[in-house]
DNA sequence: TATTATACTGTATATATATTCAGTATTTTA
DNA sequence: TAAAATACTGAATATATATACAGTATAATA
């Protein structure tokens, strides 16, 4: 999907807005109303630039013939995000072999944006109340703090840990369960990385 | 909501159906050519009708300005849950001025379907993965079984605990925290009732 | 039995709306 | 540095569309 300009997603927001609102789609006049536009030559090249580029279609020579070309959120602020398990190094983690659900969410429904959701094995996190089979939300992300629950990987194995760095080479990652011990990373020596963040909980019972 | 004749539910599917496939409700010509109308009135009569017996709004002045009033999915699949805090018996749960936050979220996304989301206080489900702050959804419901995690009333205090009935009038409400001592329920001396039950957890961290 | 609602055809029209054309100015890309 | 894309104003217009009016006929209701 092309690239598209803050000004051309204000118009596609207001178009997803008016439809939300009302239940159809915005003449030319009405988005010029809503942005401020004083011609509705305005809305009409900002919709010329949307269609081009994919993000609608115009049925032509019919009012409000708009339609938003929906590639993954079909319901308006949801999309479908892929669960994945844990899994080892050289798969990437979203790769399709990995994915074992979709499933609709709202996009603003945690805090923060995310990118999939991780289902959690084994009871490592069991006091930060993370439970076997529980789905945390992860933000791909590698910018962390301590304290963050991460998805780390180490060498072959993937885990989420409470992250803690000791030092500038030395990173602590802690379950939260006294059974399982914590791990000590060396920058120097451990092929170390950091695949995201979780910032939300998911758990059906 | 009134009776509608089966012409008029023919109208109606007509609108949905072009709406769906559209992305945009049709104009009284549409309507005539789906259904074989030869004048635009006899669309115009039915939707009068329609918008009569309150299932759709015609917005006066307005091409394509119709829309379907839906009393339960007005957003296809997603719905607007409640948040509530853990309240004291008198005021409803489902109180307005109960109510801390709206959340939107899918219909179907938890296994089961359910009414509202609750705020836990304490720690009291600690060792099943409820922390402090986390929302569990809540179905409306008094047909619990034993290890249900329940949300009960007893006299004027409501609490979420497991569910275990250990005879016909004694119930055990069972804490996941040693710290916490379970709650044994007589049914012939206790003023007791079963709120709902939950389906699903939702944290945001 | 009179009235109202339903279910249409057919014509006409005011206006709501898409869409083109002529400009201006700035930013981005090739 | 020229071309293209972006971001507008302003005016004009063909037509898409809602909607009123004039009929006809049948079924449901009071």
């Amino acid at each position: 999907m092309k690239q598209i300009t803050s000004q051309q997603q204000r118009v596609l927001d207001c178009i997803q807005i008016y439809i939300n609102k009302t239940g159809f789609p915005p003449t030319r006049a009405d988005i010029c109303k809503e942005l401020g536009f004083k011609s509705p030559n305005s809305a009409e090249t900002h919709l010329r630039a949307l269609e081009k580029k994919g993000y609608i279609s115009i049925e032509s020579g019919t009012s409000r013939g708009i339609s938003i070309i929906n590639s993954n959120n079909n319901s308006f602020n949801s999309n479908e995000y892929p669960i994945v398990g844990l899994v080892a190094a050289g798969s990437p983690t979203l790769a399709q072999e990995n994915i074992e659900q979709m499933i609709n969410c709202p996009k603003s429904f945690f805090d923060s944006s995310f990118d999939y959701f991780l289902k959690v094995k084994g009871l490592s996190m069991k006091d930060a109340g993370i439970m076997e089979d529980d789905l945390i939300a992860i933000k791909k992300t590698s910018e962390v703090k301590n304290g963050d629950i991460v998805v780390a990987r180490i060498e072959d194995e993937v885990t989420v840990k409470f992250f803690n760095r000791k030092s500038p080479k030395i990173i602590e990652l802690e379950a939260a369960n006294s059974d399982y011990k914590n791990i000590v990373v060396n920058l120097e020596y451990d092929e170390f990385h950091i695949e995201g963040k979780s910032v939300g909980l998911l758990r059906k019972n």
